[in-house]
Parts: structure tokens; sequence; C-alpha cells
RNA sequence: GGAGAGGUGACCGAGCUGGUUGAAGGUGCGCGCCUGCUAAGCGUGUGUGGGGGUUAAACUUCACCGAGGGUUCGAAUCCCUCCCUCUCCGCCA
């Protein structure tokens, strides 16, 4: 959520971050409700406060026994009136707020302005695409030889678009979670935190995957709970009406959770094997910090994805995601995507994103900074990282020419229950 | 699922026979003083959000005692609905 007044100061600018996200918020709409909101603001608290004079009045004549009937018909009269006002104020308050959920965040100045996924910007990149002597396969046709994973099965319990990982499927995917985890603790300094992934709508809004995403949530309808995309809507909401002591910041969260996503409208694109599906594993890094250091702190987490990657040993790039590709609640992203030679292509597994205050204030999450000011914090999250594409890209480099693969170092000490493959050294 | 208790400021906690209570008292925190360290003591200050106003402040006004309604001239205080927390019982991992 912006705040009204930025709005109001500067609408050309929220206008450009509507087009260019393409949302669809009536802005102008906005602007006259506001004004009309803040008209009736005045009247109501003008009357209020006739009303609050006149009420402190009336004990006083009562006790020196004046008659004050006429007085309370009068203020009878106006207490109807204010009621009236009331109701038309609460009323186009709450038109004005859904209405302002609907404003996407602005799009922090370097941030490219795209039409498409092909304008995201090329940052960086590490490593190489890896070369083989032999023909590299694809994750399923290398699961043919490994049965790690087990679609059909999968669809049986649940449908399509759901994935089994089965005996050292299940041990190898596990291990990249504990990896990464310990990684980011031990490495990272990033506490932990395990959280439900059941949450109620109040948090999903918080976060900003509501009002425009809900088609893509699973609903708990009976009790209006959610099914987490990601964990970062859990621990965001964390901090959800508080006021934090500035000594605290900055907070730095990890989590491993499941993540739930319809997909609606994207059935049929990448949704091979384990590239796109409705439930997932990821571990998630969250940040609260002052606003003056998020967009270090953005690159910083960048790099905490990174050596995860770096660690496992795949190739990655670096994009700076284009007003397209941006999140309707990120000012700035970076995509992290990593290399499947047997896919022959590139994987996201990793969003990083400062949302500056735009999450803080829709979920209130303050805190009181030296200066004794309440201020919104600054928000970020970033995936570090995802295991599914991971484990694609994971056993596409790391195969041998006999359908075997070969372990990372880094993983070695997860996999104890894990037999028959090689381990690289 | 059944029975009960409760939700007040950064925190604890009064008020709840309706009207100087935006809210006593305490803790914490800020500032000043005092005490040669540590600790203690004394004084003083310390809510959030909106509107109006100002270059900015000052100033002014309204709202907020879980949320939403209602009664009333007037509600933290009375009534209704909902949400949440805790305790006990039941059920179950």
């Amino acid at each position: 959520m912006l705040d009204i007044k930025f709005i109001r100061e500067n609408v050309d600018i929220v206008k450009d971050a509507i087009k260019n996200k393409n949302e669809k918020a009536d802005l102008d709409k906005i602007l006259i409700m506001d004004k009309k909101k803040r008209k009736l603001q005045f009247n109501y608290d003008n009357l209020r406060a006739e009303q609050n004079k006149v009420s402190k009045e009336i004990p006083e004549l009562k006790k020196a026994k004046k008659d004050t009937s006429e007085l309370i018909s009068e203020m009878g009269i106006i207490s109807k009136n204010i009621k009236k006002i009331s109701n038309e104020l609460s009323e186009i308050s709450s038109e004005l707020n859904s209405e302002l959920l609907k404003i996407p965040n602005i799009p922090y100045p370097d941030v490219p302005i795209g039409k498409s996924e092909d304008d995201n910007k090329f940052i960086k990149e590490w490593g190489e695409k890896k070369e083989f002597s032999f023909k590299p396969l694809d994750h399923l046709e290398l699961n043919e030889n490994l049965h790690y994973l087990d679609f059909k099965r999968a669809a049986k319990i649940s449908g399509s678009g759901f994935s089994a990982y089965v005996g050292n499927g299940a041990i190898l995917e596990r291990a990249l979670i504990n990896f990464m985890l310990d990684f980011h603790i031990q490495k990272h300094g990033y506490k932990e935190i395990s959280l439900p992934v059941i949450v109620n709508r109040k948090s999903m809004i918080g976060t900003g995957q509501l009002p425009k995403l809900e088609e893509d949530m699973y609903l708990v309808e009976q009790d209006d709970f959610f099914l987490v995309p990601t964990a970062e809507v859990s621990i965001t909401n964390f901090y959800a009406d508080e006021i934090l002591p500035y000594t605290i910041l900055p907070q730095k969260f990890v989590s491993y959770s499941p993540c739930f996503r319809r997909e609606a409208g994207s059935y049929g694109k990448d949704t091979k094997g384990l590239q796109r599906i409705h439930q997932f594993n990821k571990v998630e890094m969250v940040r609260f910090v002052q606003p003056e250091y998020s967009y270090e702190t953005l690159e910083e987490m960048l790099m905490d994805a990174e050596e995860i990657l770096q660690a496992l040993g795949l190739h990655y790039r670096v994009l700076n995601l284009s007003t397209a590709d941006l999140s309707f609640a990120a000012a700035k992203t970076y995509d992290i995507e990593i290399w499947a030679p047997g896919s022959k292509k590139y994987f996201e597994v990793s969003s990083i994103s400062n949302f500056e205050s735009f999450q803080a204030r829709r979920a209130s999450i303050r805190f009181r900074d030296v200066d004794d000011k309440v201020k919104y914090v600054h928000t970020l999250n970033g995936s570090g990282v995802a295991t599914p594409r991971t484990f694609i890209a994971l056993i596409e480099n790391y195969q041998n020419k006999d359908g075997s693969i070969n372990i990372p170092e880094c993983l070695r000490s997860y996999l104890k229950g894990f037999k028959e493959q090689r381990i690289l050294v």
C-alpha cells in the first residue's frame, strides 16, 4: 500500500507505475474519493466537536438545576446527523481502502521498463554451462533410471501438477533443504523460524497477494484460510500490527516451508516434471530493516542466495526484473536462474525483492527509530532457494554417462542414508 | 465439540453502579540532578492515526480501551453479533 499523501502529491509517478506494471487501479477515482472523504471527515469532526462540547455542559447545567430538555432534544437532531455522516464516511473509507489495495508498488529507478520477460536486464552470471562428452538427459529421462520421482502416483493421490519424491529422491531433497537452512543460519546469521502455512485473509492482504492473486491461492473456504504460496506471507506477518524498538532491527529470518500455488491459467506452460507444481518446498529468507539500509540489504540477500548455488556448483545468471515481470508489491527484484543442461534451459530458483514500506504499510509493521519517531520498516525477502528446480539442475548437471549421478561435496554430510550413487570429490 | 475467564497505551495493570479517564498506578524508555565504580535515589518527560493549519513548526480538532453494530444528548463503561487468547472437560495426533 502506498501512502495516500504520496499518491496525492505524485500522481504521475503512480500512474506510470500502474501502467508499467500492467495494473488496473483507477487513480482518478481514488483521488475523487479521497477528496470527498476528507470533506466528510471535516464535517464530521466539526459536528462531533459541537456534540462533545454540549455533552460536557449538560451535566453541569443539571447540577445547577437548570432545565436541559430543550438542549437535549436539539442534540438529538445533531446526533442523528452525525450518525448519517458517519455512515457515509465509513462507507467511502472502506471503498477507498479497497481501491488503494489495488495500487501496485512503485518500481525503483533502476528497474528497466519493459513489456515482457525479454526486457529483464542481465546483471551477471557465475560459472558456465557444463560440457558433456555424451548427450545429457533431462531430469525425467534420468528419473527412468534413478526412480527419485513418481508423478503418476502423485497424480493418483492428488491430481496433475503434484510430485512425489521417493527413496533417495526424498533423501536428496531433504539434504538440500537442510544444507540450505544450515548454510544461511551458520554463514549468514539468519534465525530459523517455522510458522503456520495456513493463514488468514488479513495476512494475505498484508504481504500483497490479495486482492490481486486470489485465483492463484488455495482457499480453505470453511474458515476463510489460505495455503501460503510462500513462507514470505507467514514470516512477514510475524510482526504485523507491531511497533518494534529499533534495537531489534535488522531481523533476519530463514524458514523452510511447503508452498502452495494453484497456477491458474498456466496449464501446459513449462509444466514438464518438476518445473511447475502445485506444492513444493522452499527455503525462504525474510528481513526487516530500517529504510536507509534496504537496498544494500537487497544486494546482501542476493549474495546469500548466490552462495548456495555456488556451493552446489551450479551455473546461474542474475536478472533485474523489468516492470513487466516485477510483482505487484515489489519495488525491485532480482531473479536467479540456474542452468539445466539436460533440459537445455535456465530455471528460476530464486526471486529476491525489496518491498520497501509497501508490505509494512499494509501489515502495519513499524518501528520506533533512534529519533523516537515511528516509521514503517522495509521488508525484503528472497528464496534461498526453491527445491524442485534446484533438484532438476542438480541431477542434470551431475549426471554420468551410465545414468547415475554424483553428489556435490556440500551435501555429503546430509546424505547418510543415501547409497548407490557416486560421490563427487 | 461442552463449560468458564478474559481481551485497556512499548509492557503490566486500575477503571467497567454511563458525563473533567486518552485513560490512575507501576515497569520500561528519554532528559536533568544527585551519588567517586556497580546498584540505588530525586525531579521531569514519554500514545497512534486522520482532518484543518504552517515554508516547516507552533497551534487546533476528531477518532481509537479486540472488531463491527445498537441504546443514549453523552459509552472503555449498558445491549447484540463476530474474532481472538487462556483454563477445565471431551475427542485426537
